[in-house]
RNA sequence: GCCGAUGUGGCGAAACUGGCAGACGCGCUCGACUCAAAAUCGAGUUCUGUAACAGGAGUGCCGGUUCAAAUCCGGCCAUCGGCACCA
C-alpha cells in the first residue's frame, strides 16, 4: 500500500477535472433536474483569501458535489465583485491603476481557490468591473430610468473641506478620518433608485422564501413598515405641516412639536421666527452630524425652539410650541413629529432637557419617573385619561375612534410608512460603473442609447477624490463632453459612478448566461436556474445586499426580464473565522492564515474537512492550527483502512446499522447545513471499523462516497485504487435502508423523580406497563423505590421513563 | 441607542427542539510498538468526592413554569454583526 501523499493526489485530480471540464454545466441536461448552489462572490481585496473564505466555499462545494451525485445538474459558479472603494484606495496608495490592482488580486484569488479543488464551473466566471459585465449593469440602470424608478434627487453627502466627499466609514465623530477636519453634510443632487415603491412587496414576499428566521426579521426590520396616521397641524397665523404617528391615541398628550432641522418649512417661516440666528446656528451644528449620531439614544437631546411659532392640536385646539431637533430626520416620515413626553422616551428626554410641560393621557404608568411607552400600554390595553371625549376608552378602541374622528374632520388619513429609504445610487468616485446618463441644456437628463453601451471608464492618471465634491471623471473633458442622444446638441455626461452594490445586485443572473452579448441574460437561461436553491453569504450582507438584489429582481420580474418574483429560495449565512487569538483576521494584526500554507502542509482535503468540522457553520469560530491535524488524521485513517479491505458486494451484519445510519445522517446533515456533525458521524463510523479491523469493498465504497463531498481529491484516488470506477465522475450518492435503522431493543433511561437512576433494555415497542415492570426489577431503581409501586409514571416511548414514588 | 445573534469541560463543540448534558475532535495522562523519539494503535479524561463504588454540583448571572429545562418565560451581564457612501 502506498502512503497517502496529498500533494501528488490533489494536483493529479485538479488537473483531471480541469482537462475533463468536469464541472462545466449546460443550462439544460436531459433527464436531470437543475439545482443552483450559490455562494457570494468575493471582493478581490489585496489581502487575498484567508482560511475563513475556505470555510464557506468548501461547504457549499460539498453541497454542490453531493447534489451532483444525487443526479442533479448543478450550477456552482464563481466570480469577483471587483468594483469598489478598497481597490481604488489600494490603487491610489500604490500609484497604480485600479484595473491593474484588480487583475492582480483576481489572479491571486483564483490561484488560491483552485488549490482548494472547488467544483466550480470556471467557464462561467464573471467580474463586475469587466466592461462586458458592467455594460449590462448600465443597461439595467437604464431600465430603471425608463420605468421612472431612477431620478435625480436632492440629498446630502459627507463633505470634508480638504478631502471632498467621504464615505460614512471615513467620518468619525464628525471628523474626517484622513485629515481630521470637521465634516459637514453637503447638499447634492444624486441619482436615486426608488426602492420604497417595492417596500411592501419586499416585506410580504419573504413568506415565499425559506430564509433563516433571523434573516427574514432583519429584512423586515430594515424595511420597517409601520401603520399609522398622518395628521395635519395648522400653524397659528397661517401655514400647516403634517406629521406621521403610530400612536394617535396619545394625541391629547402633545405638549410640543418637533421638526427636522433641514425641514423646508423652517425656511418658509423665517420671517415669523423671532430667534432666527439661534435657529440657523443649530441647523449648522446639526448638519455636521450623521443620522446615526443624531438618533443615538445615549446622547442628550438637543434642540432649538422656533420662537413665535405655535402649532394647533386639531383634537382640542391646544397651542403648543414648535422646536427643531436633530433626533428628527428629514428623511423619515414627514420630517416632523408630534411630541408626547409622557408616552415616548425620546420626547420625555427632550421635555426634561427643555423643561416642557407633560400631560399623562394613558393611565397605568408612572410618568413622573419615565415615559409609559406603547410596548407596555398596548400589551396591557390601558385606559385613556385627560383625552376629552375619548377618556375612558381602552387604547385599542381609542386608536380607531380618534383616527375616525380626525379623518371626519378632514385633517388626517391612515398611512403606511416605511423606515426604508430610497437607494442613493450615485458615488463621486472613479472605480465604479459610469452612470449612463447625459445632461443636455435643452433636453435635460437623457439616457445613453442602449447601443452605445458600455460607457467605459476612461483610463486616467489621477482618479483621486476631488476637493470640489465632484467625481474624478468630471475632470476628464474627453469623457464629459459629448452630444445629446436626443437633439444631437452639445451635452455633458453624468460623471458619478454607481455604488459597489450595483454589480452584486444581479451577478447571480449573469452566471446563468455569462457570455450573452445580446441580453443581460436570456429568459430561457434564467428560467433554467432560478430561483437559486441555496444562497450563502456573510452575515453582514443579509440585510442590505440581499434586499437590493431582491429589489432588482422584483423590478426585472415586473418588466418581464426575470422569470421569478423571488430570486433566492433559501438564504443562509456562515459565521466568521477569527484568528486563533479570537480577533478578526487582519494584516496589521498579523493573524491572517493563508490557506495556501495550510494546504501545502496538510492538503486541501484536510483543510476542507477541518473547516467543515470546526463548529456550527453559522457560528463565529476561532482558527486553530491543531485542528487541521485532526482532519488529516481522519483522512489517513480512512486511507490506511485499505489494509482491512476484504471482498464483498453487500454490507456485512456488523456494519449494516452503522453504515445506514451514517448515510442517513450525513445526507440530512448536508441538507440541513450541519457539516460538523456530518464529519463526526463519519469519524464514529471509522472508529467502529477500526475496532472491527474489517471492511469490505461495498462498505468502503460507501464510506468514501460519504466523505467525498468534503475531501474530493483523496476520495477520487481511493475510488480508483480500489477499482470502484475510473473516477468518481459517475459515482452516485448512497441511499439509506430505513429498515436497517430500526433496532429491536433499545436502552431506556429511567428517572426517579426527575433524576436518571438507571437504564433498562426493552423492546422498541414496549408499552408503559412493560417498561415499568422491567424498571421495578432494575437494581439501580430498586435503591430508590423501596419496593413501592410508583405514584406517578411519565413514559415517553423510546425516550424516557420517569417514576415518582 | 435601535435591530439581530451568541454564551455548555483545559479547548473546538454535540444534544433528534422540553426527555441520559458533554457525542465527535483537540489537548493531556497511561499503555502497546520502538534502542529512543515521532508517527501509529489502544485505554482514560466535566468538577467535586471515593482505594473503588456510591453520593453531590454543574450549560453566563438571578428568579419562575414543569414529573423533567442548555432548551420555555421574566429580569440582568458579557461578546459579536448591522444601522443606509466599505461591500
Amino acid at each position: 500500500m502506498k502512503q497517502y501523499n496529498h500533494q501528488e493526489i490533489e494536483k493529479k485530480w485538479q488537473d483531471i477535472w480541469e482537462k475533463e471540464h468536469r464541472f462545466e454545466v449546460k443550462n439544460h441536461e436531459d433527464n436531470k433536474e437543475n439545482a443552483y448552489v450559490l455562494i457570494e462572490f468575493p471582493y478581490p481585496s489585496g489581502k487575498g483569501l484567508h482560511v475563513g473564505h475556505i470555510r464557506s466555499y468548501s461547504a457549499l462545494d460539498a453541497v454542490a458535489r453531493k447534489k451532483r451525485m444525487q443526479g442533479y445538474n448543478v450550477l456552482f459558479p464563481m466570480g469577483t465583485d471587483s468594483f469598489g472603494l478598497e481597490a481604488e484606495r489600494t490603487a491610489i496608495k500604490e500609484h497604480k491603476l485600479p484595473q491593474e490592482i484588480v487583475s492582480r488580486n483576481i489572479a491571486t484569488f483564483k490561484e488560491q481557490l483552485k488549490m482548494v479543488g472547488l467544483s466550480v464551473d470556471w467557464s462561467r466566471e464573471i467580474s463586475t468591473s469587466d466592461p462586458s459585465y458592467y455594460k449590462w449593469t448600465q443597461w439595467l440602470f437604464l431600465q430603471f430610468v425608463k420605468h421612472g424608478l431612477a431620478e435625480k434627487q436632492e440629498t446630502t453627502v459627507n463633505f470634508c473641506p480638504n478631502c471632498g466627499v467621504l464615505a460614512n466609514e471615513e467620518v468619525e465623530n464628525g471628523k474626517c478620518v484622513q485629515c481630521g477636519a470637521e465634516t459637514t453634510q453637503k447638499p447634492k443632487a444624486q441619482w436615486v433608485l426608488k426602492m420604497t415603491k417595492y417596500a411592501e412587496r419586499l416585506a410580504d414576499d419573504l413568506k415565499d422564501t425559506d430564509y433563516m428566521e433571523h434573516i427574514k426579521t432583519s429584512q423586515i426590520n430594515w424595511i420597517g413598515k409601520s401603520e399609522g396616521t398622518e395628521v395635519k397641524f395648522d400653524i397659528e397665523g397661517g401655514g400647516s405641516f403634517k406629521i406621521f404617528t403610530t400612536c394617535i391615541e396619545t394625541i391629547y398628550g402633545i405638549t410640543f412639536m418637533v421638526l427636522a432641522p433641514e425641514n423646508k418649512l423652517v425656511d418658509s417661516l423665517k420671517n415669523r421666527i423671532l430667534n432666527w440666528n439661534e435657529v440657523e446656528e443649530y441647523r449648522k451644528q446639526a448638519s455636521k452630524k450623521s443620522d446615526f449620531e443624531r438618533t443615538e439614544m445615549a446622547k442628550t437631546k438637543t434642540g432649538c425652539i422656533l420662537s413665535g411659532i405655535y402649532a394647533i392640536n386639531p383634537v382640542n385646539g391646544k397651542k403648543v410650541p414648535v422646536y427643531i431637533s436633530d433626533f428628527v430626520l428629514a428623511s423619515y416620515g414627514t420630517g416632523a413629529v408630534m411630541a408626547v413626553p409622557t408616552h415616548d422616551a425620546r420626547d420625555y428626554e427632550f421635555a426634561k432637557a427643555k423643561n416642557i410641560e407633560m400631560i399623562e393621557v394613558i393611565s397605568g404608568g408612572n410618568v413622573a419617573e419615565k415615559a409609559y411607552e406603547k410596548q407596555e400600554y398596548l400589551q396591557k390595553d390601558s385606559i385613556l385619561i385627560n383625552s376629552g371625549k375619548f377618556s375612558g376608552l381602552k387604547v385599542s378602541e381609542a386608536k380607531k375612534a380618534i383616527t375616525d374622528y380626525l379623518i371626519n374632520l378632514g385633517v388626517a388619513e391612515k398611512k403606511i410608512n416605511f423606515k426604508m429609504r430610497d437607494w442613493i445610487f450615485s458615488r463621486q468616485r472613479y472605480w465604479g460603473e459610469p452612470i449612463p446618463m447625459i445632461h443636455c441644456d435643452h433636453c435635460g437628463w437623457v439616457p445613453v442609447n442602449e447601443e452605445d453601451l458600455p460607457i467605459t471608464l476612461p483610463i486616467v492618471e489621477s482618479y483621486d477624490v476631488t476637493k470640489d465634491g465632484e467625481s474624478p471623471l468630471s475632470k476628464i473633458e474627453s469623457f464629459v463632453n459629448t452630444t445629446c442622444p436626443k437633439c444631437k446638441g452639445k451635452a455633458k455626461r453624468e460623471t458619478d459612478t454607481m455604488p459597489g452594490w450595483a454589480g452584486s445586485s444581479w451577478y447571480y443572473m449573469r452566471y446563468c448566461d455569462p457570455h450573452n452579448d445580446k441580453e443581460f441574460a436570456s429568459l430561457d437561461a434564467l428560467s433554467a436556474w432560478l430561483p437559486v436553491g441555496l444562497y450563502n453569504g456573510g452575515n453582514e450582507h443579509t440585510c442590505r445586499h440581499l434586499l437590493y438584489a431582491r429589489f432588482w429582481n422584483k423590478f426585472f420580474y415586473d418588466i418581464g426580464i426575470s422569470p421569478v418574483s423571488e430570486p433566492f429560495k433559501n438564504r443562509i449565512s456562515q459565521g466568521i473565522v477569527l484568528g486563533s487569538n479570537g480577533v478578526k483576521m487582519s494584516k496589521s494584526l498579523g493573524n491572517v492564515v493563508d490557506p495556501r500554507e495550510v494546504i501545502k502542509e496538510y492538503g486541501a482535503d484536510s483543510i476542507r474537512v477541518w473547516e467543515a468540522f470546526m463548529g456550527d457553520y453559522f457560528e463565529t469560530v476561532n482558527w486553530n492550527d491543531d485542528g487541521v491535524k485532526s482532519a488529516n488524521r481522519l483522512i489517513n485513517r480512512i486511507w490506511n483502512m485499505q489494509e482491512f479491505l476484504t471482498e464483498g458486494t453487500e454490507f456485512s451484519k456488523e456494519l449494516n446499522f452503522s453504515l445506514n445510519f451514517a448515510i442517513d445522517k450525513v445526507t440530512s446533515d448536508i441538507d440541513n447545513v450541519k457539516f460538523n456533525t456530518a464529519i463526526s458521524t463519519i469519524m464514529s463510523l471509522v472508529n467502529e471499523i477500526y475496532s472491527n479491523k474489517k471492511i469490505n469493498k461495498a462498505e468502503y465504497k460507501t464510506l468514501i462516497t460519504l466523505l467525498s463531498p468534503f475531501a474530493p481529491h483523496v476520495c477520487e484516488e481511493l475510488y480508483t485504487i480500489c477499482n470502484f470506477g475510473t473516477s468518481m465522475k459517475d459515482a452516485t450518492w448512497p441511499v439509506a435502508d430505513k429498515k436497517a435503522l430500526i433496532k429491536d431493543t433499545i436502552e431506556l433511561p429511567v428517572q426517579v423523580a426527575g433524576k436518571v437512576r438507571g437504564k433498562i433494555t426493552v423492546s422498541n415497542s414496549a408499552s408503559q406497563e412493560e417498561a415499568v415492570a422491567v424498571a421495578l426489577e432494575n437494581e439501580d431503581v430498586k435503591k430508590y423505590s423501596n419496593g413501592l409501586n410508583p405514584k406517578k409514571v411519565i413514559y415517553v416511548a423510546g425516550r424516557i421513563l420517569n417514576l415518582i414514588f
